[in-house]
RNA sequence: GGGGGAUUUCCCGAGUGGCCAAAGGGGGCAGACUGUAAAUCUGUUGUCAGUGACUUCGGUGGUUCGAAUCCACCAUCCCCCA
């Protein structure tokens, strides 16, 4: 169940209940594709930097270890030791991410497993039954993740297909629900249609028809620009359920992530502040730098001064932090994720707060001329 | 004391007359990363001017049109025999 609480602008703050808690939105979720987030962190890291909302992956868990397995120990939440709301994303995205290794057909897709490469059948059906063995607060429809560019044809013959496997997805859940370690799963809508505005709409309509709990905007930041995809964004969210929770897939940069708010989105997710800070780049108030760069080596400030997670708030050094990476220490990645997480969920503690007082649009000039020019 | 083997650009290590400023790896420097097959991938790594020149393969001197590559001596290290 959704609230709107206010609204300023576009820009909405609202609440949702789950069965494991509510959550308040606008919301960042933080990525744990195979019930861990990479980078060393647990449940409790997650619990540590403010996070609401876990996300796990149909696949990969189907894949390894299974879910049939996971929910003969009590469902994904005791599994992962996460109590607090839980979204599963279903497998549609690695439609995308595995092309190589899929075949797709009405039925469903083949996928060659990127573990030991066996033949794995995933249906919509397979899908939501898995989620519903996981035992996710939110399980997220079947779709086609489409590439960007694809011709018209294509997106038009996709998204109808993605059409009826949302139909097919609700009916599954029904029929899953009386047996579900989780009675009160809610089902999400996704929305595809590549670039084309007039697929789009006409996509988002026939979904909203099912007047599902959720919907979800799909198939961006996967090549267009951001231009393009604040554009699509706009132009879909008129013809979204007010009502409802809309969710932003994959998404994104921190100014994406507040360009989407202003744009009416409540929800999002990104490996980025997860594969970056793996990767040495850190977000910071100012921007984002690199840690690995040589003018860190002797820097003895914290990673953000303004920040108060708990790695800026111990504080460990920079030079520090580019040492654990240097050496190869896994120190190095569990530091670096632990603050970029903390800077994507605490910066949408700022959004929600900014439109419960009123002041969204200052903190949107603010960040936005902070995070174009920052360089630190 | 005698015999054998080694010495390559920051490191390891290919290269045994021209196609060698010299493979490959490591390290260094920088970049990418958007519902995670990603602790991954890419570029760069002698100097200076930049379609070219110069310095470099333990040292010195030779052979040759031409040497990291062949010869002599020297230095250092390793192994074997005394």
């Amino acid at each position: 169940m959704f609230k709107l609480l206010t609204k300023q602008g576009r820009a909405r703050r609202g609440v949702l209940t789950t069965p494991h808690g509510t959550v308040d939105t606008p919301v960042f979720m933080n990525v744990a594709t195979q019930a861990a987030v990479k980078g060393a962190l647990s449940a409790n890291d997650l619990t540590s930097i403010n996070c609401q909302v876990a996300l796990a992956n149909t696949y990969h868990l189907h894949v390894r270890p299974g879910d049939e397995l996971i929910r003969a120990l009590d469902g994904l939440h005791k599994f992962m030791g996460w109590d607090a709301p839980l979204l599963t994303d279903s497998g549609g995205f690695q439609i995308f991410s595995l092309a190589s290794r899929r075949t797709i057909s009405e039925d469903g897709v083949v996928f060659q497993s990127h573990v030991d490469g066996r033949r794995i059948f995933m249906s919509p059906e397979d899908s939501v039954r898995i989620q519903s063995n996981l035992g996710s607060d939110i399980a997220m429809a079947f779709d086609e993740c489409i590439p960007i560019p694809s011709s018209r044809e294509y997106v038009l013959e996709s998204c109808n297909r993605t059409t009826r496997w949302l139909i097919r997805c609700h009916d599954e859940l029904a029929r899953q629900q009386e047996s579900a370690i989780n009675q009160g799963q809610m089902l999400f809508g996704i929305n595809q249609g590549a670039v084309f505005n007039d697929i789009r709409i006409a996509h988002m309509r026939r979904i909203a028809e099912l007047e599902l709990p959720g919907y979800a905007i799909g198939g961006l930041a996967v090549g267009e620009t951001a231009t393009e995809m604040y554009d699509i964004v706009e132009t879909v969210e008129e013809h979204m359920p007010q009502d409802r929770p809309r969710y932003l897939m994959g998404v994104g940069t921190p100014l994406n992530l507040i360009e989407a708010v202003a744009r009416g989105i409540d929800m999002f997710d990104c490996v980025m502040p997860a594969r970056n800070g793996r990767h040495g780049r850190l977000f910071t108030k100012w921007g984002s730098i690199n840690i690995l760069n040589e003018k860190f080596k002797d820097d003895p400030r914290p990673i953000d001064e303004e920040c108060n997670c708990p790695v800026c708030a111990k504080p460990f050094a920079r030079a520090y932090i580019r040492h654990l990476f240097k050496s190869g220490e896994m120190l190095a990645m569990r530091l670096a994720v632990l603050h970029n997480l903390h800077f994507y969920n605490d910066l949408m503690r700022k959004i929600r707060d900014s439109i419960d007082n009123g002041s969204f649009e200052e903190l949107r000039a603010n960040l936005s001329c902070n995070f174009v020019q920052g360089q630190v």
